[in-house]
DNA sequence: CTGTTAGCGCTTTCAC
DNA sequence: GTGAAAGCGCTAACAG
């Protein structure tokens, strides 16, 4: 691989005077040298060694983004795709996304070394939980990251999300419009961030419209089938005029299990109870019925993460207002959903 | 962050004895002084800097795996999946995983750019065609990769791949357990690769059973919903006693057309027209019915393709016959697949 | 056994 | 305008 060694002799210049030019050091160097220089580097077909421009720099511009270990029943196609527009992101940027796995139960270890060795500049993390371990080491060693998703709220630090709030509000109203009095949410355990403030969201507008939330219409479990299957089989054995006519689920996948529990008591999603997902799961609009759901705006959270990263990495200012950014989902409407029975 | 220096300064050695200690060239140093060295390291919270190791060394311990462009209808949750497994096997052998994205019309750039930058060791590529260009420059380039997928046989090359053609041959033996024989498939345009080899693993296998291939059972077309469709649409309009009873689909999404046609046309899959798709999307089995499949052993594939990368970047031997490993993918039996009407 | 030293390829003072 | 030279943090001859 040529260096720039081989550029100045080529171009019959010192090394300084190539690296003036590659570096667009405006007046460091006449036109003709300028001239001259890139041809060589043309000619030579130069390209500077990034290895050491970022020793010289103490950067790698690169930029860490974790997978968390996932079994393949609870797989989420939803951080492999955001995955996918970060990388894209941080390319128009000038970085590059190194991407690492991590055991759940113990981060901080791999996240510790990658800083220690210089391995990144910064990291974008992602389902974030309250007490968030990692955010709260990256905070106390002050290293730049960027959250998708928030923590505890006394933690001041740059995160994007989704507003899951607004979503299920809309969701709500949605289902009112079609009728629906007696709604219904499945919410992940109380722990989980995402899930409690898309509840708010679902209180918070069933209040504003006057509907009652009975307490046992928020049923709680983890991000699976079988957590809709138990939410619909209770509430199927409540007294028909107490019976939910409308479900919010905090995930299509809890949403799936809803339709498969209604399947086998002989109730018909869409008519007899309408159910509404989240994220847009593929093959989410071929089930029986399709399912209504929202979608995440991955595209412009992870562009949003990388712009955030990248001020940051640049220690320019990052303007407090903009340091926390909420990004509405949008509501996909199927046939899950029908008008109140 | 420290540096091997102020480690020297602490344990009262000079910065090649830490190195020393730190490289474990075992018999360079005394038991004492490294006993005194790791203290220091320890002490201060020394790791080595990874750019700087990096220069020294030429190397970059870095993978580039690129994510295709792709429109979200035709998102593959396959390759963001393999990303993980890749991502994973390559911590385990020292290497993290430089994700990219480029524009599918015009790789070379991208790769090249990554390459005289030094910016990886090497590659893993996926999706390869016929005629790869990326496989043509980095052949002609001699640098490190290793391909998810094959392209020219008279290229060679490291490639893993799923063994589409056993993978079929088992599908259209067992649809003739079920007792089906008029057994039509669904590939991609003549132009893939993996969909050839699935077809010709079909061929094979029905000619293995006696079984006429019709020339219109060989439908072509691209990796949407919509070929499906138009698939069964051709297939139905056929006198019954010339309509397949069985249909094998390249992918998931194309067999999820053909079920959706069906129910347009009243056609009940798996009792009149068995279906069976590719790649075990998430959510395949909560379709109605829930889509017989085959599932690509990912996480193994993506472990063989380190690892021979990992055994070329150490500069060793590959021994011919280990640089091309075909693994079988796994049938799943659901309940689109049924006996023959 | 241990230390001195020469780079890896690049950027950036500082002289001229 | 241009070049010589220091040095980013580390490894590996080479000397002692």
């Amino acid at each position: 691989m040529p260096t720039i060694k081989d550029v100045a002799k080529e171009a019959g210049v010192s090394i300084a005077t190539v690296s003036y030019v590659l570096n667009n050091k405006i007046d460091a160097v006449s036109e003709e040298t300028r001239q001259e220089v890139w041809r060589a580097v043309e000619k030579i077909g130069y390209m500077p060694n990034v290895t050491a421009r970022n020793l010289r720099s103490s950067r790698s511009r690169l930029i860490g983004y974790a997978w968390h270990e996932q079994p393949r029943s609870a797989m989420n196609p939803v951080l492999h795709n955001f995955a996918y527009f970060l990388a894209q992101a941080a390319e128009a940027a000038g970085y590059h996304l190194l991407t690492f796995t991590f055991p759940s139960y113990d981060p901080i270890p791999v996240y510790d070394e990658l800083i220690r060795t210089g391995r990144v500049d910064g990291f974008i993390i992602a389902s974030t939980v309250t007490d968030d371990p990692r955010v709260r080491y990256l905070l106390k060693r002050d290293f730049p990251f960027v959250a998708f998703g928030r923590a505890n709220s006394e933690w001041d630090f740059a995160w994007v999300d989704t507003d899951g709030e607004a979503g299920f509000a809309e969701g709500v109203n949605t289902l009112r419009a079609y009728g629906h009095e007696r709604i219904a949410m499945i919410a992940y355990d109380a722990g989980s961030l995402s899930g409690n403030y898309r509840v708010n969201g679902y209180i918070s507008a069933m209040q504003a419209a006057g509907l009652p939330i009975p307490e046992n219409y928020i049923w709680r479990g983890i991000h699976d089938d079988q957590t809709g299957r138990e939410a619909l089989s209770y509430w199927c054995a409540l007294p028909l005029d107490q019976r939910p006519t409308a479900i919010l689920a905090v995930s299509d996948m809890i949403a799936v299990g809803v339709c498969e529990q209604a399947r086998q008591c002989g109730i018909h999603i869409g008519r007899d109870v309408s159910v509404i997902g989240f994220d847009n799961m593929p093959l989410t609009q071929y089930l029986q019925p399709s399912m209504s759901t929202f979608e995440q705006p991955l595209e412009e959270i992870g562009r949003a993460c990388i712009d955030m990263l990248c001020t940051l990495l640049a220690k320019q200012p990052l303007d407090p207002h903009e340091r926390n950014v909420l990004l509405p989902p949008r509501l996909i409407l199927r046939d899950s959903v029908g008008s109140a029975p």
